[in-house]
Parts: C-alpha cells; structure tokens; sequence
DNA sequence: GCTGTCTGGGAAAGCGCATTCCCACTGCCA
DNA sequence: TGGCAGTGGGAATGCGCTTTCCCAGACAGC
C-alpha cells in the first residue's frame, strides 16, 4: 500500500484535486461545507498524508529551517538548538540538523545542502573564526550564503557576522555581546578579587567568542587599574580548560600559592591568589578539574570564572562564577529574526540579548 | 536570480536534460567523458544546487531521517542525537528534529510530519509510557508508525518497542539492557554497601525506562539477600530528583543518619546508612543536590548512584556511581539499523548496546 | 552489404501538489 | 426578463527532477 495522493481522495470525495487540495491545505477559497466535509472524510478514511516534498516543489517552500552548530552534544549549542525547535514549532515549520565541528567547509556544505532543500531559513550557531587556515572556507561559507539569500533565504547568525558576507538582504544577526559582558565579569571579579593576579584560558586564537571574551575582560582589568592577564590558549573545549588548568596547577603549586609555601616564584608574589577567567563554561569545568586532580581546591587555591552559565553545570560544586546567557532565547530570537515575515521585519530587530554576571561559589572571597 | 535549474545547465551544456541529470547525480547510464565535463563546467558556472524537493518526489524518497527526542537540550538525548547525526552524516541524510517532551500525540504528530517529509526512515530515542493516559496516544502512534512502515519506512526504537505497534517490517529496536544493568549495579552497590538501606528515586509510574531500571534494581537487591527498596515516584528529571531528595534529605535528618544523631525513628535504625539510587543521573544530581542544599553531604551522610553516565556530568563532585551507557553509539546503532540495506538487514541486529556499572565516590565506603 | 545488437543521447511521461484560468450557475438589479 | 457581478467547482499547467522508452548511429557477424 502506497501512501493514498491527494487525487485519490478527492476520486474517493467525487470531487476534483482543486477541490480537495483547497479543502485540505489552507487556501484562499473555501469550498462550500459539504464538499468539505465530503473530502475530509475521504482525507481520513485514506489515512492521507500530503507530501511536503511535493508541496514544497509546487509553493517553492519547504517549511524547513536549517540549524548549523559546532556540536549538537555540547550542552551550549543544545540549549540554544532547544530555543531553535520552540520557535520553529511556532511556526509550524521542522528543523534540519547539521553539525559541523566548526569548520567552514563542512558549514558551506550544509548551507549547500539546505539551499538544496530550500530551506525557508538558516540559523547558524557557533564561533566563526578569523584563522588563516579558514580564510578560503570562510571566502566559500560566504559565497554560498550570499547565493542563499540572493534566492530569497533568510540566515541569522548567532554571535559574529560571517567573515566576507556582503548580502544584507535576508541576512541577520543576533549580536551576542561577549565583549561587554567580559568587561563587567572582570570589573566585578576585579573588585571582589583585590589580591588576585589573572590568567586568562581562551580558546585558539581568531575564534571570535574566544577573542571577544578576552578582550572585553582585558578590557575590564585596564579599566579597573590591573595590568592585562596573560592568556593561556588552548581548545575550546572541557580537553582544553583541563590541558591549560594542568599548566596553572603547577605553577600555582610552583609559586607557593597553594599554601603549601612552594619554592616561590621571583615573579610572582605567594601572597596572591590566582583568579582564572576560562571563556566559557566547559572550559572551565575542564580547568577546575584538572585543579582538583592536582591537589588544588577552588576557590581556596585558585578562582576560577567560565562564561555561558550551561544548565547541566549548575550543580556543579564550587558553584562557577559565570556570565548567564539566554542561550534557549538566542536560539529562538535567531529563528524568528530570519522567519522573514516581511512586515515585521523591519519593524524591530527582535529584543536584543542580555546577559547577566552571576558571581558563585568559585570566585568567593578567601576567608 | 533565483537558483538554477537542471534545464537551464542542460541546455547551457548544450544538451538534454535527461543527460544531465545522468552525469550530475549518480545514475546506471554514464554519458560520455566529454559530454560530462560540459555539464559539470555549466552546473560550475550556473552554482547549480539540485532541488532536492524535486529529487525526492521524483524517485520518492528524500534523504531525510526523522529523529525524535523528549528534549534537545536534555544531555541524554543530545548524546543519542550526535550519534545519530555521525551515522546519518555516513549515509549522506540530514537528520530532521523533533522534540516532544515524551508525549504520544506531539509524537504521533512528530511521525506524521516525517512522513509527509517521506523522510527515509525515524528514529525515536526517549522513553515508552504505558501511563493509562497515554493509552490513547499511544495507540494513536503505533497506528501511525504502521502506516509509515508499510508506506516502506523504517523504524527505530531505543529502548522499548512503541506500545501496540504491530508491523514488524522495517521496525527496528535497539535494545538497551536497563533491566540487567540496573541490577548489576544493585549487586555492587549491595556488596559494597553493606550497612546502607536502599531507596530508589523513579519516575512517573508507567514509565519503561524507568520501570525497568527500578525492577531491575529490585532484582539486584533481592539476589543479594537485601530487602527491596523502597520508591519515591517523581518526574523523571532534576526537578523531580531534587524534589525526591528534600524529602529524602528531611528523612535522613530525622533518623538520625546524619551524625548529628536526630531523635531517631522507630522504623530506622541510625546506624545505617541511606543509598539512592535514581534512575537517570540528572535525577540523581538533582537529589544530591537537594541533599546538599539541605546540609547534607555525599557520600558521607547518604550514598547516591545515578544511570546513563551523561558526560557533561562527570566532573560532578562527589563523583557520581552511575551505570555507563553509550549514549552516542546507541544513536549511532538506531540510525544504522534504520538505514534499510535490505542486504545487511536480517545478516545482522547490530552490535548489541552493552552498558558497564561505574563505582565512584558517591557511593564510596564511608571511612 | 545487410541485419542484429549495442551504445549513448533525447523526448516525454510522470512524481504529487498548488494555482491560474475558465466556465456554469446563482442571484441581483434594472 | 436580460444582463452582470459574484460564487464555487474543474481543467490544465507547471514546480524540477528521474526514468522509461525510443531512436539514431556504431559496430560486429554472417
């Protein structure tokens, strides 16, 4: 038994396929109630099921929205694929999945893949990078997104612009703002953390959020009289925070500031605590653990902040200082901000995103 | 300029369309090498991008797999569904997401919009219910599965079969060894916990995954000569947990257990102590959670094991005994066993899931 | 040299639906 | 009663592609 088509049941209704598709699927004209009811009974008793793809052919419209990210099992972009789904389902429209690890080929490729299934729009969450290794699948990225827009998509980007993207038109973007909200972590670590020295653990160097997070946070020591951090890089990932807090361990260990009174350290004064700011989360998760295996403790030996506020990380013990993002609404503001209701759309680029300094456990005061 | 078509490239290869379509997408007839490069030069110069839309109606199926997941942002399912994505990325198909937040009709509906999608095949991650409540929703999807398993799609279930499904062509389930693993673990946590009373945190009655984990658990406790445990009933995440674990936490306190020596219960002997067991980790966060919030501390005051092993919640502090589940295979495993070479398909149910029971700190031996 | 078999390309028929256009009919006003 | 707008249904076209079928030419065997 094949799927029963939208002319059998109207054959079954006694009406003709017109009639049935205005019936089924929401058109101007509405057929009288009889037939209606003829044809939906018919509808029901086939167990019809209209084919989209058809749909979609006929319309030019598929009710599909593209969701790219770095890594659907990283809890930051699940939250944010979370708000993506909601406001899809708002509008009656399924998403596509596509996970890239963040390389600009493979987010070329799935643009590739959506444009082929005419998605109706793209959101693409996830770092964009400025590293010389990506400048020709960033050049590509852009190229297919401009070919995208240009036949009538509509593409919202989480965070940065896509580098080299020039369409305006149907290309939005939600700005996340890393950089302000790293100045404010830093300024109030900086006031509560008056005898910490602060290294920073970022992620490779040309990520954006990596390097946004970073220079507001420098920022926010300048402009509170501290001298700049020194930068630690690694992965952007927990592997990272746990490689780069295995460096501090031993220097913190090193220093003698574990209170352990270690040979001491001419550059650095004992007395001083460390306070390690990682540019997200997970990073600092991985820090704070390679920490503990050292035989250091938070905040006692070391302070660490991360950035994200991921859910699944809240019960985590010292409780991390970090700055809370709304990643589930990034995510829906995103979809609706490229749902492309032409009225709207100009009306007012959806309310902006906020985040907030959330100050825990494992920035606290030393007694 | 809207995106170009196999016509417009045919006929700036100067050639038919029918040809076209041979040398661009992967046909039995191989035109000529000179013809190809003609065309493949004019798809280059043209950026064609096939309509898959058009493609899937055309041949009637579409690349697509359907995974439905409770939650996204769920760390479990984001686990399954990176699996799922690796193993769809394998077959050259796009994963379309649904969430449904576990209830039968939003998956009947899930199912329905797959098959209008004429998605290739679906998987459904996340748990059974046989709520009485759900009965009708229930026998709505099951119905709905066997309309698309008979319309030729393929079907995988992780964990249990949907209730009343009937078809058995192209309905595929990955089993998940709960039941056993769940008892396993009772074995050790009984062997090693000698002086402890055992309490289960579940979720909702009717629930499979968590039935089986508790009966199993059951089971573990009563070859060990132990009592069985008795069940606290909440919802089957961290709220629920930590729901569980307030009451749990009061309970403790009351009896005494806490080393604080409470005015003791007639029924509890002080002496002993209290090991959770929460069917799923978040749970079991949750309630170590409440526990902690209420003064209490793991392992020293209560003893608490979770199940599934979620990464993100392995630098939890106690480290948490949970039973190691393959989160990722298993999305991996479902999608395989969907893919539908009707070759490979009855050579072999894939590798069996296997779990592993994993002792940590939250149910380390009081000293 | 002629027929028979390949080979490779093109014409055309859908795939299932939306939609435009057309037509028959109703009811209204003049 | 004739004409006209308005209403509601159907025929037909096309969305972009695949695939079957057909046909012209190449080649081999007799």
């Amino acid at each position: 038994m094949a799927a029963s088509t939208l002319t059998e049941v109207a054959r079954l209704a006694g009406v003709s396929p017109a009639t049935a598709s205005r019936v089924l699927n929401g058109s101007a004209r509405k057929p009288g109630q009889d037939i209606a009811d003829r044809v939906r009974q018919a509808a029901d008793s086939l167990g019809y099921i209209p084919n989209a793809q058809a749909q979609g052919l006929a319309k030019s419209s598929s009710g599909l929205i593209g969701l790219i990210v770095h890594d659907i099992a990283d809890p930051y972009f699940a939250a944010i694929a979370r708000g993506v789904q909601e406001a899809a389902r708002e509008q009656g429209r399924m998403v596509l999945l596509a996970t890239t690890a963040g390389a600009p080929a493979d987010e070329k490729e799935a643009v590739a893949a959506f444009a082929a299934r005419r998605a109706d729009s793209i959101v693409i969450a996830g770092s964009r990078s400025s590293r010389a290794e990506d400048t020709k699948g960033n050049a590509d990225l852009a190229a297919e997104l401009d070919r995208y827009c240009r036949n009538g998509g509509q593409v919202a980007v989480v965070g940065h612009p896509v580098v080299g993207a020039e369409v305006t038109e149907g290309y939005h973007v939600v700005e996340v703002p890393n950089e302000e909200l790293a100045t404010s972590l830093a300024s109030e670590l900086a006031a509560s953390r008056q005898d910490d020295d602060f290294v920073i653990i970022g992620g490779p160097e040309g990520l954006f959020t990596s390097d946004d997070r970073i220079r507001g946070f420098q920022k926010g020591l300048a402009d509170a009289g501290r001298p700049p951090a020194e930068i630690l890089r690694s992965s952007f990932n927990r592997a990272g925070g746990y490689e780069a807090g295995v460096t501090l361990a031993e220097r913190i260990k090193a220093a003698g500031r574990d209170g352990q009174r270690g040979e001491g350290n001419a550059n650095q004064d004992p007395a001083r605590g460390l306070c390690i700011f990682a540019v997200n989360d997970v990073m600092a998760i991985g820090a704070a653990a390679a920490l503990r295996s050292k035989g250091l403790r938070v905040p006692r030996d070391a302070t660490i902040a991360g950035f994200d506020d991921i859910e699944t990380l809240r019960d985590f013990r010292p409780a991390l200082s970090t700055v809370h993002l709304p990643l589930e609404d990034i995510g829906r503001i995103a979809t609706r901000s490229a749902a492309g209701s032409a009225a709207a759309e100009d009306a007012a680029e959806p309310s902006p995103v906020t985040g907030r300094v959330t100050l825990r456990r494992s920035t606290e005061m030393a007694s």
